[in-house]
DNA sequence: TAGATTGTTAATCGATTAACAATC
DNA sequence: TAGATTGTTAATCGATTAACAATC
């Protein structure tokens, strides 16, 4: 195992091998070898043992890795065991359809409160989530602290937001507002989703003569 | 203008510089330096000019770039004033939340027709979409030719409609389901939006010690 | 044991950055 | 004109792939 800085590109990479390790191991697959992972994802061997080399010796020579154990340890390397806390902050369309849909416990977070302005959403509950008043949010931090906010508020009010949140103690910010988020403050972490962007890419592929 | 492929990373760094010479735009800033773009985007003036020369020549020495003209040319390389059409497929949560908030017009396409299965659904209409059943897909698609559309269905249906629409003629798929999606087909893409690995990625930062 | 497959080192390839002549 | 800034070539840096000894 090499100690160094693990590059963006490894990182980029570990949700996918979460992904295809959680199939094989829900498929009941005991072991895999890089080679044969490497075919289903459509990558070199050598890039899969490159890559978890960065975190650990987790294979065994002549039998390749066994399926659940290291699901298990890339699952650790994410933090899906760390027990975070997570708080949905606005319940229009798309913060609604995360609550309805998205499943915060399978990747290891914990949810149990969202929070909004409008007075007909507050005290309602969605999927076991209650919608808060957003004047409770210090309390609720102070109390429970989440350390990542899934934002879903209008543009115009995300970036004080995030500054009244990193204030609070929250770290991470999962960000659908389509405002790029910065702060001076040191380990503090934002994940923009940038819809626009990545149909702007297939536009592009498909504009190709 | 060098004359060569261009890189994955290249391309997806488009959209984002799109966005910011939106930005410019809307603000009514006539001209900018790669230097000063660099300093916004926190990327290199070098790596600014190095991408665009990819596409052409859209700058001036001693001058720099016009904003309105490269965001246009940006623009263009992007597909934005193709004309595409986009179809939206599934009307849950997700797919609704899309209708509502996302602005496909911006972007260059065209949209005025969603599918779904739910009989309750089928007839509404969704800022001016109308939604349809899935058994109209043949009939729509052979009439109006869309090349994009929105997967907002469940995993399970997800590759035998790809595999459906594909050969209907659609070309790009802008996938919400979590299954990567297939096809022999040459010239047929696929943006996958895996919400988990985003997830993930920030559950890994906020978790490094 | 023999075959398979790892972890790691070395080689290659590609992407980013620096430098600078050209020129507005 | 002088200063600014481009487009491009060359240099550097980093990421991917190949190769292979170690060993289960």
């Amino acid at each position: 195992m090499k100690k160094q800085k693990i590059s963006d590109a490894v990182i980029h990479r570990l949700p996918r091998y979460y992904r295809y390790l959680d199939d094989l191991y829900n498929k009941g697959v005991v072991r895999i070898s890089s080679n044969s992972l490497g075919a289903k994802m459509d990558i070199t061997a050598s890039q899969i043992r490159q890559d978890l080399s960065c975190f650990g010796e987790f294979g065994q020579q002549g039998y390749g890795y066994n399926v659940a154990e290291l699901r298990a340890e890339i699952g650790h390397i994410l933090g899906i065991d760390s027990g975070h806390r997570i708080i949905v902050v606005g319940v229009g369309h798309l913060g609604h359809a995360l609550l309805q849909n998205f499943d915060f416990e399978k990747v290891g977070f914990r949810i149990d409160s969202a929070f909004d302005v409008s007075p007909a959403l507050i005290g309602t509950e969605i999927r076991g989530v209650t919608v808060h008043s957003m004047d409770e949010l210090e309390d609720y931090v102070a109390s429970y602290h989440p350390n990542v906010a899934v934002l879903t508020v209008p543009q115009s009010v995300a970036q004080p937001l995030a500054d009244r949140l990193i204030g609070l103690g929250v770290r991470g910010f999962w960000n659908f507002t389509n405002v790029e988020l910065s702060t001076k403050e040191d380990g503090v972490f934002f994940e923009d989703i940038h819809f626009v962007d990545t149909l702007l890419t297939l536009s592009y592929r498909i504009s190709q003569p």
